[in-house]
DNA sequence: AAATGAACAAAAATTGATTATTGTTCATTG
DNA sequence: CAATGAACAATAATCAATTTTTGTTCATTT
């Protein structure tokens, strides 16, 4: 009999939304090695039998914990895009907010303790499926607004977006600096609109 | 007193080749954490005092044996784009290069025996900054032979490209499916010419 | 029904004693 | 004069014994 405590993750229901919490807490205080089921369990005022419930394993936990993160990242994200007009905008905007959750969330505390984690992390394909789930509505926003061409296939335009985004968010430092939302907007705005044709 | 060992690599020294061959050994058999200093002088028949000589630590040492191994990469491929008449074809040769190399190389053993040590490699700006060298010579014959924008700053092309590449060849199943030859150079032409503008 | 907590074997982490490795120095070798 | 190898303290890896944690089960509680 599996378990469908996999693939979906319910924050509404309060048990889980609890076990998360401390699970981030703990992770966040102690790191994902010297965080023990008990000490969550105690830390969230539950039993540990009742984690284990919702949570097949330890690693179910940890990645329930990253995923919900990111997925919140992506939410509060998708909220501030609302604000920019155009696709340049927004993904101006999402490589500036990316930004900043990886210099002082969890991942920033975690890179500290643990970066190899961090690191694997990265590595991890499932990181990048939601960050590349997140992008196709924008890009057809962009095709209908006639801002991207029309005729352009949206899984190659959200590939090289995603691409770009995550490179830009994880290594700010690398190639050109992009430190300024100005020159990170020229940036992105040749790119999008010209690739390596024709300059602005 | 410093000491100059640390930024010049003097492959054409018959003693370091002789250290790096023997490290190299070394890692691609035991790993990076299991080989010793000892193993390696035994390896390469010399004494252990002879490594500290040309290197100043263990980290050293392993960090040449990087270097050298992508230089060789970046030189093997600066061979085969000789061949490769546009940037986009080069661009496209370097991501199936690139591609072979982390599947079968030192790193593709690595990988089985200490994913985390090439995590982190990968996370290393200095692994980037090779890479990141490699292309404004290209980038300016592109240039020249009006492939690509002559006002296009070559830093900022060479930016992208090496985001491109190097997440091209790091994830290769991410986003869209790009297998074939046919399919990675369309997709690198579109970039390359149009970006998400005017589709080909 | 859902959460609890106790019990349990298997797996993993911790500990402390022991051994190996590191990085340095230097007199000797080729 | 570069390479050697032995000596050395400091650091890190290893190993076996012990303790903790994991993941599962199930009778009990809420």
């Amino acid at each position: 009999m599996s378990n469908e405590q996999f693939n979906a993750l319910h924050y509404s229901d309060p048990m889980v939304a609890r076990i998360l919490d401390a699970g981030e807490q703990c992770i966040h205080r102690f790191g994902i090695r010297r965080t023990s089921m008990g000490e969550v369990a105690r830390v969230g005022k539950l039993s540990r039998g009742s984690i284990y419930k919702h949570f097949n394993d330890k690693d179910a936990l940890v990645q329930g914990i990253i995923r919900r993160r990111q997925e919140h990242f992506l939410n509060r994200t998708e909220g501030r895009l609302e604000n920019e007009e155009t696709l340049v905008d927004k993904l101006t905007q999402s490589v500036l907010s990316g930004r900043k959750d990886m210099e002082e969330g969890i991942f920033a505390a975690l890179a500290e303790i643990e970066p190899e984690t961090v690191a694997m992390m990265f590595l991890d394909p499932r990181f990048y499926e939601r960050s590349l789930s997140f992008w196709p509505p924008h890009v057809r926003m962009a095709q209908e607004a006639g801002e991207i061409s029309a005729e352009l296939d949206v899984g190659i335009a959200t590939d090289l977006i995603m691409r770009l985004v995550v490179s830009l968010v994880m290594f700010p430092q690398m190639g050109v600096r992009l430190k300024t939302r100005r020159a990170l907007r020229d940036y992105l705005q040749q790119i999008v609109s010209q690739g390596l044709g024709a300059s602005l």
